[in-house]
DNA sequence: GATGAATGAGATTTCATTCAT
DNA sequence: TATGAATGAAATCTCATTCAT
């Protein structure tokens, strides 16, 4: 990950906390330039327009989040173990960076996104997406297709954090544990 | 549901068409009423503000799949076989009504639809949150926090729209039925 | 040429005075609504932007100027009196309307105007052109080159109608009939 | 004329260059710098502003011209012939240095250029002035008013070096003879 | 002298909303 | 109700100029 230089990086912190609190629409560039503490000429020294800035802390906090994932990752020869371990990490990015995640959240979808920048964003997972193919093939996990195994690993995991997040739950490493266990058994009673 | 009157009807599908392309901050009321073919006067004498206008969408939206679920839903005294149907019926909306879907996914986050109307659309939804705890308590469900259950029961879902809007499945009931397999009994091979 | 509807035409010809007096850059939009008497987003209702109005300008007066002597003009049969009308009716736009003059004498290599409507500019004249090439294959003008010809005939013209509006000759005849006979009978004395 | 030191001929330059293809609003001081292979910092080392910049052009430029004949001129007392000499070393002056005529002509009237700096580049050309009159004088010329002659030489000149330059005939000194015999001898036929 | 990141006043443009018809 | 030209506050963005290094 580049190295962000100092005014870079208070901008896009800057614009990360007004974009979570009032959204893209909802925030001048004026705004953001103060909060960051900085003139409105100086936001576009760094980034050609309001479009490109929301593009690149996309880029940032989907990079930040792989890297985080990556760093600390080992990939045992044991499958189950290795997703879980993914899981664990996956979920606790999300509440150790509440902020980053409530920013990926809310504007994955949105058009202001291109295509571009979500693709480069995509390509940040590769390592990840080919470890869980190679735990699917191992046969550790039930026959199902694989990229709707992959929607709804993800679906269940943002709905795990959700709940985290929304619960202040965030040390309880229980509560990992139990949405993973309710992933891999299904909620099934009998 | 209110019956909408004819113009007031193409302006909120025009709305909902144009959001889901460039979203809200690209889409000026002028061409909401353009693509509506009237005039920009005539969108203020039915919703007050633009916001007013996605609020009301968006209420209409939640309103719309709410009905179509209780509409079609008959709960039988068999939970597993009464979650099935309910998992059913909201995939079904999901890929019948995609634009709606993608709306709802889209925008539910977005700072512009105020808490009032978030409420509003939630407490369409009571008849369903209650037959879903009436089913945990039945037991037939295996044990796990409430919440959790029914943040990750509509994780799973949204998750499986996507998948087969994306590869368009609509027809093929039978994704429907595996993912459903899946939450009930999990990923776990072994 | 096509009505000018009210505010554009205040528009125009606010931007007219200011152009000539502060030139295009110092001449801001805000200036220009506030000299028409509108208010800043009617400029834009009118004109896609500030380089379109300047674009409109020129063609506007650029025809106007070509309806002006071809309004006025009947060409006999004699090609010297044709030309001498043509000069006359020329030289008389020129001093009978000045901002006119002024801007065009400004502004026609300028960068703003694009190529595009520079030709639309010079196809009003195609009735000119016709006729002076008329002139010249009639033998009543001495053998010249025929572009060297028309940029000559442009280039006295010119001169001529800052000379009288410089001085303030705007009556006088006399000098339009002695700029005219130096161009006929050259400056040599012997 | 003053040596320039060498960066402050490549801003001049290249200032030229730019104000030439995209005028002088469209032409950043920041382009200026970068084109010339300097600082931005740099330019205001050399001069104090952007309009001192444009300024010092257009007065380098008419030194130059005005240095130019003066350095090639003889005038002999034979009028016409010293007339002619005029001619020919201002049209050359013209079509060897394109660039420097299409800024003269393109911005000599602009409000940028200040009144002072116009009055200076003017009495570069006072033995020019000096030297027509006595022509005048002698009789040479037709009687003609003085100004009026003054404005309409230039105005031939003009044209002729637009011809030239726009057809690329800059080694023929044919059309400086014909435009001049155009002038003398004027365009009547009979 | 040379540099170039930072500045911030000011320019252009947008667009939700109004209101006379 | 329906219209759409007009409005003007507010947003985005530019760029001449400065100044610490």
């Amino acid at each position: 990950m580049r190295e962000l230089q100092p005014k870079e990086e208070k901008l896009l912190m800057a614009a990360l906390r007004l974009f979570n609190e009032y959204g893209f629409h909802n925030t001048p560039t004026s705004k953001i330039s103060k909060e960051a503490g900085v003139s409105t000429g100086t936001l576009y020294n760094y980034f050609e327009s309001k479009e490109e800035l929301i593009n690149s802390l996309y880029l940032y906090i989907k990079q930040h989040s792989a890297e985080y994932v990556r760093e600390n990752l080992d990939m045992p020869d044991d499958y189950k173990e290795g997703l879980k371990r993914i899981w664990t990490l996956v979920v606790k990015w999300g509440f150790e960076y509440p902020e980053f995640f409530k920013f990926k959240e809310s504007f994955c979808q949105s058009p202001f996104i291109d295509k571009l920048e979500m693709e480069k964003a995509k390509a940040e997972y590769d390592f990840l997406g080919n470890y869980l193919q190679a735990a699917m093939e191992s046969g550790v996990v039930r026959e199902i297709d694989e990229e709707l195994f992959g929607t709804i690993l993800q679906g269940v995991m943002v709905a795990t954090i959700k709940y985290i997040n929304k619960n202040d739950l965030g040390g309880c490493t229980d509560t990992i544990n139990r949405s993973f266990d309710v992933l891999w058994n299904g909620i099934g009673g009998r």
